[in-house]
DNA sequence: ATTACATTGTGAAATAGTTGACAAATAGTG
DNA sequence: CACTATTTGTCAACTATTTCACAATGTAAT
């Protein structure tokens, strides 16, 4: 049986499903079939089985899924337990606010430094840590060596810090800022979050239903 | 020739678009092919054709597109310039981020009233508006018919909030709870925004990568 | 143990989305 | 004006994703 390649909508959905599976044991459900799971989250059932069976298939046939087991198999792939080394950069309203509203440790990352080049700033604590300043960036990532940086500056300032970034080791984003960094390795991970774009859809999925 | 019916991802695309053509005019381009726009977004020549031909195809033969007049259709396709009715509920550390951190009249919408639980918070101002007690909100919502509340309050609150909301005549919902919303209506439009779920993607692929 | 029922895993069919190819049209040039 | 180089709009081919259908297998009840 050779590893095949999952294809990115089943990644996407992964999430999802460890959050539901979360909420069914929280609810003290034991067991659950791929159609009361496919209900429940607005799916098909078909879907579920054909998405769980892309790691192997973790099922029983004629009693359905054991809702621990299949959380914890599912938290696996995900790598909800490695501790992937995170920094954050500019700590604005937004870059705070995603310092404090997410629990990076449930999500297999470690948040480990947060900069920002304002020195008003310098020193203030967030999310337990101390804002530190721009200069001290490159011999943290020396020291450290986090992977992942969450990019929560402006615009203008996002490609040139970029490439800076992946030249001290950076391979993974997280980007907030309204723009597409251009990177051109192919080993350096973008997951962008263009907020804006998700507004605008939604405005737009607004003004359509008016006209109907 | 009838009104087709435009599909999710092109929809989703269109905002990113927007943002390129925006680029593009600032930088003072008056025309673009489909092949450089293409090679500057990361798309193929005949993708962009085709999604702009959804809406009827706005190019030239032998010149390709103007930048301005075809930001300027995507911007009236996307409705940039409507003024939908925009709540904010919950004042924490993400719904403050995001009231400022979003310009919502670029976008179509405008953000008419902010609103907390916490007595501690009413009356002071985030994004030129005082944060509301949340009793106030029917009658708010009674004189001044917001479409849109955008949802940065604990997830087990969301559902019972989303009921009430839709009561008060609430149609659209941007939802930053890490919680998806069950809702009925067809009517009614949700725009999750899962900042858990993208993470742990991102992680994923990280940690993926390492295993290569 | 036997039987009836439920539910998975899976290959095949159907649907959705992307890419390729080219005729038709226009721009630009001498 | 005639000719060449571009580039769109569009149909068809291709690829990806989702849904369907059902044999195989296990559960639960008697």
């Amino acid at each position: 049986m050779g590893k095949q390649v999952i294809s990115t909508p089943v990644i996407r959905r992964l999430p999802r499903y460890y959050r539901f599976l979360g909420e069914l044991e929280r609810e003290k459900t034991e067991r659950i079939s791929s159609r009361e799971l496919a209900q429940r989250m607005g799916l098909s059932a078909s879907q579920i089985r054909q998405d769980f069976n892309c790691f192997g298939g973790f099922g029983q046939q004629g009693y359905g899924y054991h809702v621990k087991e299949l959380r914890e198999i599912i938290g696996e792939i995900l790598g909800v337990h490695e501790h992937t080394g995170v920094i954050l950069i500019g700590a604005g309203n937004l870059g705070k606010a995603v310092a404090a509203h997410l629990d990076f440790q449930k999500r297999g990352c470690e948040l480990i430094g947060i900069f920002d080049d304002n020195p008003l700033l310098a020193g203030t604590m967030t999310a337990n840590l101390p804002i530190m300043p721009m200069e001290t960036l490159e011999s943290f990532c020396q020291q450290r060596k986090p992977q992942v940086a969450v990019l929560c500056i402006p615009k203008n300032a996002a490609q040139q810090l970029a490439d800076k970034l992946i030249a001290m080791g950076i391979c993974g984003f997280w980007n907030f800022s309204h723009f597409d960094l251009r990177i051109t390795n192919p080993d350096v991970i973008v997951e962008n979050v263009h907020l804006g774009d998700s507004l605008m859809t939604l405005a737009y999925c607004m003004h359509q239903r008016e006209k109907k």
